[in-house]
DNA sequence: GACGTTACTGAGACTCAGTATCATCTGGAG
DNA sequence: CTCCAGATGATACTGAGTCTCAGTAACGTC
C-alpha cells in the first residue's frame, strides 16, 4: 500500500508516447487503485472528479497500457471484463471475489504442466491463461467474525 | 470423438426442460459443430437455414447448455466469447488458432500447481480456469507443407 | 383426444462496452 | 516561436447480450 511513484507514466515515455494531461490523470487514477476495475469503474472515477477526458481516451490508454504490459486485461467469471495494474512480466492472477483485490502469482510449476499438455497433445502452445478465483485470508477472516457476531449476514457484491 | 447422438437433447430432457422445436433445431447445430463458434456464428446458421428462431432463443439456449456444464464458454485472446461443445466435467480448453478446433484437456497436475498456489498465497481458491492457445499437428504440418511448395501429399482431416 | 398450466418463444426495444470518425488541439522537437 | 504528428473529445455507430411481453406449444392429466 505504498504510494506509487509515477512508474507507469514512465513506460509511457520510455515507448515514446506523448505525456499529455489526459494520460497524466488516467495514471494517476489507475495507480491508485488496489483492485481490479472496468473501464466503467473509471469513467465515473473521471466523472467524479469532474475531470474532462472522452470516453474514448480512456480506452484508448487502456489499450496502451495494456500493450506496454503496465496492466493487463483479465475476464471475470461473469463475463465481464477488468483491468488490473500488474508487473510487466509474464504472470497470472488470483483474484479475490469478495475484495476485488488481485495478486500477481508466478508459475509455481505452470510451465511444467503446459510443456506436458504440448508433449501429450502434439499442439506448439504459444498462449496460455491461468486465472485463479477465490477468498483472501483477510476476507476469510472477516466473514467468519461476522458469522460469529451474528451480524446480519450482509454479503456484499 | 465420436459421430454423436443426441446427447444434448437427453441433458435438456433429463434436467427437465422441455424439448421444443427451436431447441432441437439449435442442439443439431451445435452438435454439427467442430469448431468452437460465437453466438452470432449460430445466429448466422440459423439464418442461413431459414429456421425462425429469435436471438433471444439463441442465448437462452446457450445459457442453457452453460448451465447443464455441456457447453463451455471461453475467452478468446481477443476479447471476444466463443462457445464450445464439451463434456460436462472440470476440464480445460486447447485451442487451434489456425483451424479454431478446440481439445478438452485434463489435470495434467494443474490441479497440485493450484494447490500449492493456494497454500503459498493463504487464498481460499474455488475457481480456476486454464485456456491454452497454440497450433495444433495438423495444422503446422499444412503450414510447413505450403512453404516448401505449394501443393502436396496430404495427410490430415 | 381435449384441456389447462406454464415453460418457452419471437419480435423488437433497450443497454452498455467498445470502436470509428473527424475536426480541433497540443506537446515537444527544431 | 513555429510546426505538425500524435493526441484529444464529441458524437455517432456497432454488436453482443438482456428484458419485456403477448402469444404459442409441450406435456401431464382426465
Amino acid at each position: 500500500m505504498a504510494p506509487e511513484p509515477p512508474v507507469l507514466q514512465r513506460s509511457i515515455e520510455a515507448a515514446g508516447y506523448r505525456s499529455t494531461t489526459a494520460r497524466r490523470s488516467l495514471l494517476r487514477l489507475i495507480e491508485g487503485r488496489a483492485e481490479h476495475f472496468t473501464a466503467a469503474d473509471l469513467e465515473a472515477d473521471v466523472r467524479r472528479r469532474r475531470l474532462s477526458i472522452g470516453r474514448a481516451t480512456i480506452f484508448r490508454t487502456l489499450e496502451l497500457l495494456v500493450d506496454l504490459r503496465a496492466v493487463e486485461r483479465l475476464d471475470l467469471p461473469g463475463g465481464d471484463h477488468a483491468y488490473v495494474l500488474c508487473e510487466p512480466s509474464h504472470h497470472h492472477h488470483l483474484v479475490c471475489s469478495s475484495c476485488g483485490r488481485s495478486r500477481d502469482i508466478e508459475d509455481h510449476g505452470l510451465r511444467a504442466v503446459v510443456a506436458e499438455i504440448a508433449r501429450q497433445t502434439d499442439f506448439e502452445i504459444d498462449e496460455h491463461r491461468l486465472e485463479l478465483f477465490g477468498r483472501c485470508r483477510a476476507c476469510r477472516a472477516r466473514a467468519a467474525t461476522h458469522e460469529r457476531t451474528g451480524a446480519a449476514a450482509g454479503d456484499v457484491a
